[in-house]
DNA sequence: CTGAAAGCGCTTACAG
DNA sequence: CTGAAAGCGCTTACAG
């Protein structure tokens, strides 16, 4: 146990010498008497240099200690080792399985991730977005909010993956919903249910409107009606707001665009004296963490969102290493109805 | 719209010149007449530049799109801009906040913010700790796991700042969590509780102990008998499992080391019939996302995790800018007692 | 105030 | 296989 005091040593601004010299490959190349370039060579390359040389660097670089400096690397080749993740919100659940997947993916294979949010504004997206292409080697978009041009003059510059939407030209992971929504009408029709209502998300969410077209076509199949209420914000708070709405409606039951709006939609019909499930059934989708708490736990449609995560910077990955540029289709990822308490038969 | 076609050229690898040469401060020299050295001045140190050699090395810039090399300027300079933030779990809802408040505090001043988790394993912790080192600035530690020493070792490379956990010798970030729980206590004492179980987190976690000793000093005050319990994960996953325990303890009045356990441990005493709060009150700490969800609400003690990101950054951002290495005493923030429907009167 | 030069730590043709 | 050299894009003493 050491004295645990050094490190408190107030002094003027300007005098923080504590990072004493890293050793560079010239310290390595010294010790091992070598050039610098074949340091370099036999740490980055080690079959185009002898197992002896080979030997003797490798020996010399963990006596110092070496650590490569990332941005000495990056300068010559161009490559960071650094990927960007750009999510609309980063307090949003339905964001923190991709994100972790996305994670332990990049971490995995070697690069470090950097995360950015937009606040659910395409603008702003786009100001990250344009600020990260320097830093990185490639970049996600999960649920980009931008338009389709923009996003495809993004990846004019750099490899780009897109989760969430589907954009032609560009590699994107996107659920199939077809099969969780599917199930979600059934289930509803099964139950008795003659109609749905379809509370939209944001405008430029492109899932939404995927979703919505799903629900509609899933309610053709089994002659159920249709309809559509919009939403400002995909939040619980929006949800709330929503509630009044809803009971105009005078629907038996609701499909959200997300589990936060289904959660407060809930939460408000329940203080409202509304019963959920008898009088109103919700659905929610994606399976955020906390689905389950809710009183009666939410049936929600269950996005992959952490696979999303892994398969789309897998992708990205495959893109840097040069193995193709585009698939000709979406990488599908499957969904599944949850049915938890919050949807039954009406009355 | 132009066409969109432009982007998918399927070539073999090492084909990648999509990002024409970017421009540099040489392109920028050329088109001012000025020389690099003095683009460099005028960009970064405008006040040491005639307001005529700025104006024209501004529109140069500007009409170029220059965006500086990150990389670059890191390497001559040894700034990266970029700050670290280590996080036990990713998961964890009590992070999310931290590293929101974290990563808009950096985002303002400039800063970029790269996230890792050490899945709560103190040797994860120091391994991706280092692994950062070499290209950040500095590092934000979130109720890190590991040794007091070895974060004194991790300050003396870099400023450092810890949250929720007192270091001496670092700067650090700790709610008080003496008020929240004093709140707390004396509201189970006030309501006939005569005992308090609780469940303690990891054993690396500094606020598990920290949390325990306010809970024995609270119960003495209110002539409580307070037990406690170990856990062995800190999720719901693991408050489940804590149920037969919790029950064979025979109390009535439960306090958990986060709001995972307590949801976990209540959603289980509930599926075995137990009623809460009837019969066992739940009291969890950090009021996370969800918190409100669970019927009954859970009352929680509230940890300011978001203002703990902010003030976290803050510092580190201060200590950077060569304000001061280390102050005498932790920042302080407040905690309080979020009482809902989890505890109540016992029988 | 501004220019010319050296250097940050690495990579990578180019010779040998 | 290995060395010597040039260059990545910036910053910063050093002169003038």
């Amino acid at each position: 146990m050491k004295e645990a005091t050094s490190v408190v040593e107030i002094e003027g601004p300007g005098r923080q010498k504590r990072a004493r010299q890293a050793p560079t490959i010239y310290d390595i190349a010294r010790l091992a008497g070598v050039n610098a370039s074949t340091v370099s060579r036999a740490l980055n390359n080690p079959d185009r240099v002898t197992a002896k040389t080979r030997k003797l660097v490798e020996v010399a670089a963990a006596e110092l200690n070496y650590k490569a400096n990332h941005f000495a690397r990056a300068l010559p080749t161009g490559k960071t080792q650094t990927l960007g993740l750009i999510v609309a919100d980063i307090t949003n659940p339905t964001f923190f399985d991709i994100i972790r997947g996305a994670g332990t993916t990049a971490a995995a294979r070697g690069y470090t991730l950097v995360l950015a949010e937009s606040t659910e504004s395409p603008a702003m997206e786009m100001t990250v977005a344009r600020r990260m292409l320097g830093s990185v080697d490639g970049v996600i978009l999960a649920s980009p909010r931008m338009g389709d041009d923009q996003i495809l003059d993004l990846a004019g510059e750099k490899p780009v993956v897109v989760i969430n939407r589907d954009v032609k030209g560009v590699n994107c992971v996107v659920p199939d919903v077809d099969r969780g929504i599917s199930q979600a009408v059934r289930s509803l029709a099964g139950q008795g249910h003659r109609s749905v209502l379809y509370i939209a998300g944001p405008e430029e969410s492109w899932m939404s409107g995927r979703r919505w077209e799903g629900i509609q076509a899933a309610c053709d199949w089994s002659r159920l009606v249709a309809s559509r209420l919009e939403s400002a914000t995909p939040t619980v708070e929006g949800g709330r707001r929503l509630a009044r709405d809803v009971l105009v409606a005078g629907v038996t039951a609701v499909i959200t665009y997300n589990d936060l709006l289904a959660i407060g939609l809930m939460q408000e019909l329940q203080a409202a004296g509304v019963r959920v499930p008898e009088t109103i059934s919700i659905v929610g989708f994606d399976d955020i963490f906390g689905a389950d708490f809710t009183s009666p736990p939410l049936t929600t449609v269950r996005s992959p969102v952490h696979e999303c995560g892994v398969r789309a910077t897998g992708r990205l990955l495959e893109e840097l290493a040069g193995a193709y540029k585009v698939a000709t289709a979406a990488l599908p990822v499957e969904t599944e109805l949850i049915l938890r308490g919050s949807s039954a038969p009406p009355n």
